[in-house]
DNA sequence: ACATTTATTTAGCGTTCACTACAAAATATG
DNA sequence: CATATTTTGTAGTGAACGCTAAATAAATGT
C-alpha cells in the first residue's frame, strides 16, 4: 500500500490536501452547493482549476469529500450525544449543542447539510438527495435511540419514538434557520429550554 | 388612471400576465432563485425572453412579483391565525395549517420564503436579505400578538412573548424541512401537537 | 390611409459556468 | 545522465447563464 510517509514519483503536490479540502467545506457550507463556484472555490483554495481536478476530481466529487469532512467534525459531537444515559439528556444534549455551534463565529451560517442544497436546478439534484438521505438516517438513529429507552423504561409507554424524533430533529433545523436570520445564542438556548417543556413525563 | 378595462393602444399581450406570475411563482418555488432558470421559467410560463423582461422587468423584479403573490395565497391564511381568541389559539391553527399546507400536492416542496435562498452566490444576496427580512417581520408579528395576549390575561405573566414566538417560528421552519425530506400529514399534526406540550401554563 | 404605440419573434450579446488540453516544472528511478 | 511520473500554470473549451437590439406584427388614434 502507498502511505503518506512513503515517497511517490513524480512532482510533489505543492499544497495541503487537508488544508484545502477544509477551506473547499466552509465555502460549500457559506454559499451552498451550486453558490459555490468554481473560481470561488480555487480562490479560497489557493490553488487552480486543474490542482483542483486532479487532487479531488470534479465539483460533486469535491463537495463529497467536503461533507465527509464536515460529518467527521462539526457533526461528530452531535452523533456523540446518543450516549447520554437518558432520552431526556440525549435531547437535551443535542438541542443545547446545536444552540452553541450555530453561534460560533465560524458557524455563523447554519448547518451545512440544510443549506448546502435545499433546492436547486437538475444539476444539483444528486446532491439533494444525498443530503435528504442524510438528514433521515441521522433522525432515525435517533428513533432508534427512544425506541431502546422505551424498553429499558426510560421513555412512558404512551411516548411515540417517531414522533419524538422528528419533533427533536424538526427543532433543531428550525433552530439553523433561526441562526441565519440572526438569532444570539441566549436566543436559541431558550428555543431549546421550551422545546424540551414538549417532553413526555 | 389607466384601468385594465380601457383599451390600451398598441399591440395586446398575448399572454395572461397573471396566469404567467402564478407559474413563474410555483418554479421559483420548486427551484428557489438561483435554482430558476430564465429557459426554465420562460418555458412554464409559454413566452419569450423579450416578453418577460417587457411585462416583468428582470429576474429579480420578476421574483419579487411572485413572493408578492406567494405571500397573498399560500401565507395570507397563515397571517389570519392571528386573529385566533386566543394565544395557544393562534400558535396550535398556525402549526396545523403549515402541516395541511406542506403536505397539499402543489407544495410538496416546502415554503418559499425559506427555501428560495437560504444560501446562495453574491447575485442572490439582495434576495437573501429579502426573504430573512421577511421572516423576521413575520415572527415579530406573532412576538407581538403574544404581548397583546399577556396584557389581555390569556398568557401568564412568566411567559416570554418573543421566545414563545421564536420557538412557534421554529418548528414551523423545521416542518418545512420535514416536508422536503418526505414527511406526512399525520407525521407533520404529531409534530405540531407534540409542540404545543411546551404551551406555558 | 397612415402614424403611433406596444408586443412578439428572431437572433444573438457578453459573461460566467464547470471543466480540460498542453507543455513546462519538479520529483523519483535506472 | 536519461527516462518515467506526477503536478503545475497557462490558456483556453463548449455550454448555459441573464439579458437585449432590431425587425416584424397587431392593436389604437387621427
Amino acid at each position: 500500500m502507498a502511505g503518506q510517509l512513503t515517497k511517490r514519483v513524480g512532482r510533489p503536490r505543492a499544497f495541503d490536501r487537508d488544508k484545502a479540502l477544509d477551506r473547499a467545506m466552509h465555502i460549500f457550507w457559506k454559499r451552498g452547493f451550486e453558490g459555490a463556484s468554481l473560481s470561488e472555490l480555487t480562490g479560497a483554495m489557493g490553488i487552480k482549476p486543474a490542482s483542483l481536478y486532479a487532487a479531488f476530481g470534479n465539483k460533486q466529487a469535491l463537495f463529497d469529500q467536503a461533507l465527509t469532512r464536515y460529518l467527521a467534525g462539526p457533526v461528530a459531537s452531535m452523533h456523540a450525544a446518543l450516549e447520554q444515559p437518558t432520552a431526556y439528556g440525549v435531547a437535551e444534549r443535542i438541542l443545547h449543542q446545536t444552540a452553541e455551534f450555530l453561534t460560533e463565529r465560524r458557524a455563523r451560517h447554519g448547518c451545512m447539510t440544510i443549506q448546502a442544497a435545499l433546492t436547486g436546478g437538475n444539476e444539483s439534484r444528486p446532491v439533494r438527495r444525498k443530503l435528504i438521505g442524510l438528514r433521515v438516517r441521522e433522525q432515525d438513529a435517533l428513533r432508534r435511540r427512544f425506541e431502546r429507552a422505551k424498553s429499558e423504561g426510560d421513555l412512558p409507554k404512551h411516548a411515540d419514538a417517531a414522533d419524538l424524533a422528528r419533533f427533536i430533529t424538526a427543532v433543531f433545523q428550525g433552530m439553523t434557520v433561526q441562526a441565519i436570520d440572526g438569532a444570539s445564542r441566549d436566543d436559541l438556548v431558550h428555543l431549546a429550554d421550551m422545546a424540551m417543556r414538549a417532553w413526555p413525563k
